[in-house]
DNA sequence: GTGAAAGCGCTAACAA
DNA sequence: TTGTTAGCGCTTTCAC
């Protein structure tokens, strides 16, 4: 391995003169700048991050923790967050809890230990004390896309308006007519997102309708989840006409239970999902979702993490990023003329 | 934070027996290591993974290159990948290249620079010798999923046969009676799937197919690729009853198409697609595929590079995991009764 | 503008 | 069984 005190020797310098030419090279005589920069090249000198970062008294990486990357949300945000991380020189780590506090608790372990010098959260099992902890380590945590009702007191945190998005999916919904709603509840991770049903049942009663007209259903954050708790929810309530999910997933699923029985969407069945996954455009029909701005979310949480380590600063601000946005495609449709049903 | 010398001096031994402790708690004396272990809990002391890295000349991670993570064969990978990764601690860095060279180069320069100790790379457009450059540089380099038909003579690389994949699809097809395929090649990065066509095509001569009973379109992997692609084949050639796609995307895609041109599937065309992507199945009508083992794929790589990395070894072997089966589902059947058509 | 020197926190011989 | 002693390769004052 090459070291600087390699490059140094080449160039007839010392150490803390070829540290200055690759950090502030504006602080050395251009002349010394080209012979460094010669001996790098001909030795293939690379720097060793890691000793660097021991002298520095931090690593280039930020850690990202998820509950499962198979979910198709979490690649798009991941694939904006690295590009992020990447324009300033930073790297990411994908941390994969399974939504196991045992797993989660591990990694918060390692990178307590100077792993890495921030992280994302995405969401957890985990209180926020055990967090708190990690930052008053000096880690610069960022809270992302939390759902709770309160948000936290200590750590910045992420999000957009989730009950936002829950009103313009009944604002659809019941401009087009609709009376009667299900609603398919998920709950990844991080408890059920209780949010964005209350954002959407909020509207719904702004809009005029009662409460018994919401019939409400939970279910994970998986298609097949959205299948089965709309196969029961169809099955209860025959009579429905609108379904939201909290998800897209979920709400492809739905769509996939209606074809089954024999419902067609959006003629019989109108269906709008949220967070506008890649799928959500490509499946057929089309899905009608709230689009959330992930790839700002993911970009700015990264922003906001590298101001932390990078500035020594803490916040524990609220950041909502972009108002969501209602994407009509072709799973939404006007209510079926009353006469059809009872 | 809190330092191992901290901990040494609290429980009055020196910083060498606390490392001890912590590494070979079996050559210390038990009364010891309950001294040193309460004197960690007490202080609350996580081990400087950045300093331990440093002075044992490689750090705990490993990192992932692949062209990008939203495709959604990657996220199904990585799972797998950090799975086998995380439970020989280490860790995983998600490098997406979006098959930019320049891209993949600064990673490369960072990882050689002693970011990583083993790199997985999935795919790339940098020769060969870029790559063991970085091996040279003592990284353990391992190629994955490499479908070159002359494997690297330097690096190790861990894939499976696709050829015998693409002659699976070819004998489902072919036994269902099909005579006039098209098959849509995808290429990523790293170059035309050629091994799975060629597989495919070789399969079909074998079974007695002449070379005119299929017609090749190159595509991209994606689902709106694989959509275009197979408008223009059944454009040109509204004869065919089967097409095979070299990956599910593209496989699912062509079914979108198909059911644009009013052709159902499997009734009047038949698709095979190749990955086995969570997708696949989830898709209506789900998808007839030859499934890759990706799990073991991902876990293998891991494997391998951990085992150069810590046995200090490298190898240029190539490993073959587990052949690629067929799995049967919706989207393909019986080659229509050949009078419907000319 | 450049050099000398003292670490960063841990590991790994080798001694004791 | 435990301690001593050098580093690992780089950064960063502080002199010169």
């Amino acid at each position: 391995m090459v070291t600087l005190a390699e490059v140094a020797r080449r160039a007839k310098v010392t150490g803390a003169t070829v540290s200055n030419v690759l950090r502030n090279p504006q602080k050395v005589k251009p002349e010394t700048v080209e012979r460094v920069m010669a001996a790098i090249r001909e030795l293939g000198y690379r720097p060793n991050l890691t000793a660097r970062a021991l002298a520095r008294g931090r690593t280039s990486t930020l850690a990202l923790m998820l509950s499962n990357i198979a979910n198709p949300f979490y690649p798009e945000f991941v694939l904006a967050a690295e590009r992020e991380a990447r324009k300033r020189g930073y790297f990411l780590l994908v941390c994969n809890t399974d939504d196991d506090p045992a797993i989660t608790r591990a990694y918060l372990e390692q990178i307590a230990g100077s792993l890495a010098s921030g992280i994302i959260v995405m969401n957890t099992d985990l209180g926020e004390g055990e967090l708190t902890d990690v930052a008053n380590r000096g880690v610069a945590v960022v809270l992302c896309m939390w759902e709770h009702v309160q948000p936290s007191r200590t750590l910045p945190c992420v999000t957009i308006d989730f009950a936002a998005a829950g009103a313009l999916a009944a604002t659809h919904l019941s401009g087009l007519g609709h009376r009667k709603f299900g609603a398919l509840v998920g709950a990844g991770s991080g408890g059920p997102q209780t949010i964005r049903l209350d954002g959407f049942a909020r509207a719904l009663a702004a809009h005029g309708h009662s409460e018994k007209s919401l019939t409400v259903v939970h279910a994970h954050d998986s298609l097949e989840s959205g299948y089965e708790a709309t196969m029961g929810l169809l099955h209860r309530k025959p009579a429905l006409t609108a379904i939201f999910a909290t998800n897209d997933l979920m709400a492809i699923g739905a769509m996939q239970a209606a074809a089954d029985l024999g419902k067609r969407v959006p003629d019989d069945l109108s269906v709008v999902g949220l967070t506008d996954i890649v799928l959500a455009h490509q499946f057929r029909p089309a899905l009608t979702t709230v689009r959330l701005p992930t790839a700002e979310i993911a970009a700015r949480s990264i922003a906001l993490a590298l101001e932390m380590v990078e500035g020594g600063t803490s916040t524990q601000d609220l950041y909502v990023v972009r108002a969501p946005e209602l994407i009509v495609r072709e799973s939404t449709g006007p209510a079926p003329s009353r006469r059809r049903r009872a």
